[in-house]
DNA sequence: CGACGAGTTGCGCTC
DNA sequence: AGAGCGCAACTCGTC
């Protein structure tokens, strides 16, 4: 007897488009009797990650995009959207519509791991073949790890010479031209309802949440669902996704060939906004609806049409953009759940942040929660979460974040640098899931890459070098106009004051028909009639900067890592000073001039596989007196065994031990 | 091993 | 007005 034509099912993720899809071009290779588009609508996106109402739009636009596609290639066919986890509702599937084949691009998100595995290990025992295929990056992300022995990719160079080994980004693949029949498409079981609680998103909803109401959705028809279908407050962002958006916009950035050849992103204006300085083309990478290899290979035609001097090269152009996106996915593939948070990250460095992460015992993740150690910070937290901290440039940059969905990359440093290193000293995890909440390019491994970049937990150790609110915006805007339009109470400022309100007098303050007054939390116009307020800064930023600066040296000089045995038992706190005024910021610290420096008494312990090793045998000389005068502190872990004139010398010591 | 230069995107001052 | 440097100082990659 001939073998079953195959009836496969194409499982969408990720990977919301038709053009260039390794895994859709698997799927039809097989010459299937039937192909089902298959969208299941997983709780886990729906109750337990963070998404703000711009990215749901985002992502329905995607998908309504996508189902239309499909049926114009096959007007039997759309994407069939079924209210339910995959993990339950692909085993009914097999079985109903009597599949043979599951196919899907493969994920290497934590979550993603673990409920593929899930879906993997149950299609073997209903006897359907499943085959995966990489299309979300350049390269596999397991592929580039192991290129580059095994490790983390925690530098670009090292993505560069990873992918030396790996030979060409693959060829983009062209749309299908057709596609199969779907089968037939009746759902004789029982739905399979997920735990609502805890729902992460209850705040973004402003009515009876029904996602999961009736499996082929309220008229049975498969249909994407609609925002007040999941019950979601309107979208505020003018941001469209989708793929037959995307494509436009790469070809309308291709066009321009010069702007493609030369792009240096950082000298691209963080202030500009109508038009945006960069491609805004993350979030179509994020869904999947544009491929980065599509991207990665028009712009290399367009850069093989320009003479060397005349273009830019990796990591500052185009190419370089997509090369550190590599670098976040190789970093997240092997370090798991672990990647996103501090706490057991052997790549992230332990700073006693205000607002710190709690932690579920069971498992050592994050829960969500977060201990307020110090009021103030929380205060500090939310006024820059919401666009009140008095400093224009900070506060336009989050109101455009929250109205939009998205701010250019130098922005997201400005304000990641401010909550974090240089300003507020509070866990780059709280600012990483606002931005998973707002972003509508929100990307786990990007972010949370990006958010250890500019705290100088990973990745990158600059730390005095540090954004002012105030003049790192004049170099592009000096006239505020980015400012005037996010913050429209200040819009008649004299540009002098733009970026520092508080500065103007009262009578210019009068002039421009607002005061600077309260900490945010007064009502809009009530002032007298109707003269508009903005709030004082929430505090004097220069003095920050350089409290956090010294902080940043002292934990650094602890040199504990998110997988210390001290940082996981909470015992870390032998290392730094007084607790009651948060960890960073104690008595001590006026006395001997370095917040949060405690003089440590012993304990020389091994952080993973940070190199210690090459402390071997190095005596140590320190803990004595020194040109510092005062200084007499070790590291528990030292870090490296001589500075170039830098206080490392001093922190010598034996081999670190577990 | 050590020295040195570089590192996608700092600031503020001088010339 | 734009380039260059000092600031006080990090890690990584290469030689």
């Amino acid at each position: 007897m001939a073998p079953p034509k195959p009836r496969v099912i194409y499982w969408f993720r990720t990977d919301l488009r038709l053009h260039d899809s390794p895994a859709l071009k698997a799927a039809l290779d097989l010459k299937p009797e039937c192909l089902y588009p298959l969208w299941c609508w997983d709780p886990h996106y729906v109750y337990r990650a963070r998404v703000g109402p711009n990215r749901w739009q985002y992502l329905l636009d995607c998908q309504s995009d996508l189902s239309a596609s499909i049926t114009k290639l096959n007007p039997k066919s759309k994407l069939f959207v079924v209210r339910e986890a995959p993990q339950t509702l692909l085993v009914k599937l097999f079985k109903a519509w009597r599949i043979t084949h599951l196919v899907f691009e493969k994920d290497t998100d934590a979550y993603a791991r673990e409920r593929d595995e899930d879906v993997m290990k149950k299609a073997k025992d209903s006897g359907v073949e499943v085959i995966v295929k990489m299309g979300r990056t350049l390269y596999d992300p397991d592929e580039l790890v192991k290129a580059n022995g095994g490790k983390p990719t925690m530098s670009i160079t090292q993505v560069q010479h990873a992918a030396e080994k790996l030979g060409e980004v693959a060829k983009p693949i062209p749309s299908p031209e057709s596609l199969p029949d779907p089968g037939d498409i009746t759902l004789d079981f029982e739905q399979t309802q997920p735990s609502p609680t805890p729902d992460i998103n209850e705040i973004q909803r402003d009515e009876n949440d029904k996602s999961y109401s009736k499996l082929a959705g309220p008229n049975g028809d498969f249909s994407v669902p609609t925002m007040s279908e999941l019950g979601l407050k309107p979208a505020t962002t003018q941001h469209r996704g989708g793929e037959t958006v995307a494509l436009r916009a790469l070809d309308e950035i291709i066009s321009n060939t010069t702007y493609t050849a030369t792009f240096s992103k950082p000298e691209t204006a963080p202030t500009a906004f109508s038009p945006q300085s960069t491609t805004l083309l993350s979030a179509h990478h994020h869904f999947g609806s544009l491929s980065v290899r599509l991207f990665y290979w028009r712009v290399m035609d367009v850069l093989k049409s320009y003479t060397k001097s005349d273009k830019t090269t990796p990591p500052t152009n185009l190419i370089g953009q997509l090369l550190f996106r590599e670098m976040y996915f190789g970093a997240q593939a092997p370090l798991g759940y672990s990647y996103a948070q501090t706490h057991g990250n052997s790549h992230c460095r332990f700073i006693p942040w205000h607002l710190p992460s709690e932690i579920e015992p069971s498992n050592g993740l994050i829960t969500g929660s977060y201990h307020i150690d110090a009021p103030e910070a929380g205060t500090w937290f939310h006024r820059w979460k919401w666009g009140k901290t008095g400093f224009p440039w900070i506060d336009a940059l989050m109101r455009q974040l929250r109205q939009e969905g998205w701010i250019h990359h130098l922005g997201r440093h400005a304000v990641a640098c401010f909550l974090t290193r240089g300003g507020c000293y509070i866990s780059w995890e709280r600012g990483a899931e606002v931005f998973e909440e707002w972003l509508i390019d929100h990307e786990v491994a990007c972010n949370v890459g990006n958010w250890q970049w500019l705290s100088c937990t990973a990745f990158y150790s600059q730390f005095y070098r540090c954004y002012s609110p105030i003049a790192f915006p004049k170099k592009t805007d000096k006239h505020g106009d980015f400012v005037r339009h996010f913050v429209p109470e200040l819009k008649d400022f004299p540009d002098k004051y733009i970026y520092e309100p508080w500065k103007a007098p009262i009578a210019d303050q009068k002039k421009a028909g607002c005061l600077i007054k309260g900490d945010g939390e007064e009502k809009e116009g009530e002032g007298e009639g109707g003269v508009k307020i903005y709030p004082k800064p929430m505090f004097d930023f220069s003095a920050r900067r350089e409290i956090c600066i010294q902080a940043m040296k002292n934990a650094y000089h602890i040199g504990l890592y998110g997988d210390h045995p001290k940082v996981k038992d909470g015992t870390w706190r032998e290392f730094f000073d007084d607790e009651a005024e948060g960890p960073t910021e104690g008595k001590d610290a006026q006395s001997n001039g370095v917040p949060g420096k405690k003089r440590v008494k012993s304990g020389k312990e091994a952080s993973g596989d940070k190199g210690v090793d090459q402390d071997e045998g190095e005596a140590a000389e320190l803990g004595g007196e020194s040109k510092g005068g005062d200084r007499e502190e070790k590291s528990p872990v030292k870090r490296k065994r001589k500075g170039q004139g830098t206080l490392d010398g001093y922190f010598g010591g034996k081999k670190a031990r577990k």
